[in-house]
DNA sequence: CCACGGGCTGGTCAGAGTGCTCACTCTGTT
DNA sequence: AACAGAGTGAGCACTCTGACCAGCCCGTGG
């Protein structure tokens, strides 16, 4: 990860549909040289391909929430199984501190949301589930602030 | 959103460097339909493009930490602008219920989180900051079930 | 001191995909 | 019965891709 490094994949995150050529275009190097970049930056895992930006909020589900889930000791694997089959669950994560399980989760509207939080404690083991709704999202995810500290300083 | 649209998705989800002409071969559709249909879901906002998906982990910010956060009281677009100065902070959420707001940020270590959450109470107007830690990620950030639901049974 | 490997450059090449337009067909609707 | 919308299949010029090449620069190490 150097500078270039950054630079490109800074730019591609502003455009992402730009080809090898015209990134080298702009980022003023040889053509060669961007693709020898992109293959090692996917060879080492940093870039992990260029996956849709689906809008959930566009295809009808406005709804986010956040849960945190407490479950009985030792299960958390078959927890993680029962929570996985329910497709507005999006995203699972095992943390420290008060709770064991921090679940994203979408719907459509508050009743379908009080459907989907019904289907999450009825998956077995699930003991106490604290659900908080996304009024609104300041900071969308983005990445790009690391991507420009090392764009700032040379490298690694 | 129709099924064509959804196995579409589907199709560039799983591999989303397709062109539109291999697109339209493995769905068996003409190409112009393809075509169509990808600017019709970007017209509607669905599609937001594709952007480089960018593993922190690979790039040496190995740890996530989830942060709920308590705030004074109509404060919160200022603490927002302190929050998102901090490059470490990956996403904010304003919700309900205990707390505030809601942050996941990264870091290289637990040294280096410790600088981060530092940052962070030191936002102006942070009241009190409760961190978790990312121990494991049993589902990572999907869609894909949502998509096969519309796939499953015709459209909207 | 010089050879070596790695990385970057700038050029070429054929093949493939893109964006666009056209005329035609097949719906469901008015 | 006519119509608008959507899909089809075809053709066009243009561009990019992926692969290859020789040459150049620079830091490492013999």
């Amino acid at each position: 990860m150097d500078e270039l490094d950054a630079r490109l994949l800074l730019l591609l995150t502003d455009e992402p549909r730009l080809g090898v050529l015209e990134c080298s275009r702009r980022l003023g190097v040889a053509r060669g040289t961007v693709q020898a970049r992109l293959d090692r930056l996917v060879e080492r895992g940093v870039l992990a391909g260029f996956p849709p930006a689906l809008d959930l909020g566009a295809m009808g589900y406005g709804l986010t929430a956040f849960a945190v889930v407490e479950i009985a000791q030792g299960r958390r694997a078959e927890v993680c199984e029962g929570l996985a089959a329910i497709p507005e669950v999006c995203e699972v994560h095992a943390t420290t501190g008060q709770g064991d399980l921090f679940v994203r989760m979408v719907a459509r509207s508050n009743a379908d949301l009080q459907r989907v939080v019904d289907h999450v404690v009825d998956v077995p083991h699930v003991r106490r589930l604290s659900t908080s709704i996304a009024l609104s999202t300041p900071v969308p995810p983005r990445v790009r602030p690391l991507l420009e500290r090392v764009k700032g300083r040379p490298p690694r």
